[in-house]
DNA sequence: CCGGTGATGTTC
DNA sequence: AACATCACCGGG
């Protein structure tokens, strides 16, 4: 696996949502003990400290102190007790923002990722039925499931070392689609959910 | 639509 | 110490 990572310059040099917009198209890799995955970063959202969906809006606690560390730094949070979301941590140091990975298109480890996806369900008879391509990352609790990302391993590390990292897009063959943001009840109205229109692997 | 599931933040 | 909330998912 090649390992072109974005380095701290990468993460610094933009505002979050144009960060969010820049992720788009890039790769996001995690070399793990059980193997290598990744995939195309195909949705984002962007979550501003002036925002009240974010979680730093108005409040620095221990967790979401990750949010106000370096840009490029993991934020990962567990939801609905069951359910954990990926963020890269945006702006500078101190200025609580980060964007949600919300979709991948699998490129890397697709058997890997459907091994892991398939652990997760309930029944004997539901690990049979068949889980298409397409569905192994499209959402945020499922993409970090296929990917073998744990909050406990790799909260508040850094995209920029370590197994868990982002390498800089190959291709601008694409077009970014703006939208309002998903599963959220406070700041509905902003547009700052990114997707690769047309693509099969966003999220609904 | 609806419920599972547990950490987190807020209020008392 | 209790309560409400939650950047989700899968099964109807």
């Amino acid at each position: 696996m090649e390992d072109n990572r974005l380095d701290l310059s990468f993460y610094q040099s933009y505002d979050t949502i144009t960060l969010a917009q820049k992720l788009i198209g890039c790769e996001l890799v995690h070399d793990s003990p059980d193997g290598t995955t990744s995939g195309i970063i195909v949705e984002t959202e962007a979550y501003l400290c002036d925002d009240p969906a974010c979680h730093a809006f108005n409040r620095r606690t221990a967790r979401t102190e990750p949010m106000y560390g370096t840009p490029g730094t993991i934020y990962i949070y567990l939801i609905y007790g069951m359910y954990q979301c990926i963020n890269v941590v945006s702006n500078r140091e101190g200025v609580g923002e980060a964007v949600l990975i919300r979709a991948l298109q699998p490129v890397l480890g697709i058997n890997l990722m459907q091994q892991r996806r398939l652990l997760n369900r309930k029944s004997a008879i539901d690990q049979q039925k068949p889980l298409l391509v397409k569905d192994l990352c499209r959402g945020p609790g499922k993409l970090v499931q296929a990917m073998g990302i744990d909050r406990s391993a790799h909260n508040n590390h850094s995209f920029t070392k370590g197994p868990l990292y982002i390498n800089q897009s190959v291709s601008d063959d694409f077009q970014i689609e703006e939208t309002m943001r998903i599963g959220i009840n406070v700041g509905t109205a902003l547009p700052y959910r990114f997707v690769v229109k047309k693509s099969a692997y966003t999220s609904r």
